[in-house]
DNA sequence: TAGATTGTTAATCGATTAACAATC
DNA sequence: TAGATTGTTAATCGATTAACAATC
């Protein structure tokens, strides 16, 4: 086994490898046993230089074999690894609105690693309710759920107003990740990892360029 | 009125641009009437070094003034101007499901432009449900509404499987840039916009980094 | 004025791409 | 062998940061 804890892969190459992962199980090639595949096909699927694919498969350790490619199940394996999808991530995801549950539902985030241990809400209207597989909990569990499970990554979808006081308590709680859905910077220990998922930056994209389009 | 139609945006300027409209709002620093910052002060807000925002600033069109800095509210008109903030862009969701319902009735991309002229599914059950302020159309009325309201953008909450065939029915239809939140790659002429909001790409980044702190 | 801040040029840094020897 | 492909070094490109004259 390759140790690979000492490097570190930066935010480009993990949605490099992504891509890869993506467009290989897309074209079912992990079903091929034995087969191989090519950076320049890689290259031809993904739209990435061949070259840089070759060096990211370098780095999580994947060796590949003159005239013949790279093992198709090989670079899969190296990539979960790399990315963490061969280790369960337990989670709670707080706000059960509709981006929550939404998220507590989707069911493609397992082949991720992602275990959701509980979904959380404030409004007692709610507490109960069960979406997906799961049972809406008040607030009031957080430590103890976040203690028996052991979850370390917290998913936050409540408005933009509640979310740095729940941020608060989930750092107390021993949380370590965020996962940041609220339209809104948290404020947080350098030590915490945070993840923004700015959805507007993806709107004022398009507008700009439906924008360019019609001019 | 500067002509900013000839200059082109990348998607880091986007993101920088956004930025600073969000810290500049979330300090209520535009209620301060001809009150000014300095590209310092947005710097010390943002994490992002003072240069690159006077060239941003400079790119937009906003011209600050020696020893006072910029108008605060000069550099909020401008870059809702550059993002196309003030042009209303009406749009179609298509999936009435969890992530479809929460984009169509989050109140939040009104700010930016965005209007949405209808949400549909695919699903007879769904239709005519109300969600947010709009009742769940059937596929049929695509063409019609797409018309009527001179639709360019689609927001896709479809499942993997489904996202393609709509999407060819949707450029049929006129659409001429895409929101995909569906998680797979579309295959698309080169003239329409798409914009692929890969979720997996965040969990990726916080269940990779959760890993390396754990070792 | 002195000094703070802009606007812009130059330097640095890192990421991407090209080139090509090594390999099977 | 000849030729296709890897692995890696070198070159290029673009983005970021530093430096600093101009300005008020």
């Amino acid at each position: 086994m390759v140790n690979i804890n000492t490097i570190s892969l930066n935010r480009s190459t993990l949605e490099r490898l992504l891509t890869y992962y993506h467009f290989i199980n897309h074209h079912h090639l992990q079903h091929s046993v034995g087969g191989t595949i090519s950076s320049a096909q890689i290259a031809e699927l993904s739209g990435i230089d061949d070259t840089q694919i070759r060096k990211d498969f370098a780095v999580i350790g994947v060796k590949g074999r003159s005239r013949v490619g790279f093992i198709v199940t090989e670079v899969v394996h190296a990539i979960c690894h790399a990315l963490g999808f061969d280790v369960t991530t337990p989670s709670v995801v707080i706000g059960a609105g509709r981006l929550g549950g939404a998220i507590a539902a989707y069911k493609g985030f397992v082949k991720q690693g992602l275990n959701i241990a509980a979904l959380f809400d404030i409004n007692p209207e709610k507490i109960g309710l069960i979406i997906g597989d799961h049972v809406v909990q008040p607030l009031e569990q957080l430590d103890i759920i976040i203690k028996q499970h052991a979850v370390r990554l917290a998913i936050l979808t409540v408005p933009a107003g509640a979310a740095q006081d729940i941020t608060d308590r989930l750092i107390k709680a021993g949380i370590k990740a965020i996962w940041n859905f609220s339209p809104t910077s948290l404020n947080i220990p350098r030590e915490i990892i945070v993840r923004n998922e700015r959805l507007a930056v993806g709107l004022a994209e398009l507008t700009y360029h439906l924008k360019q389009n019609s001019q």
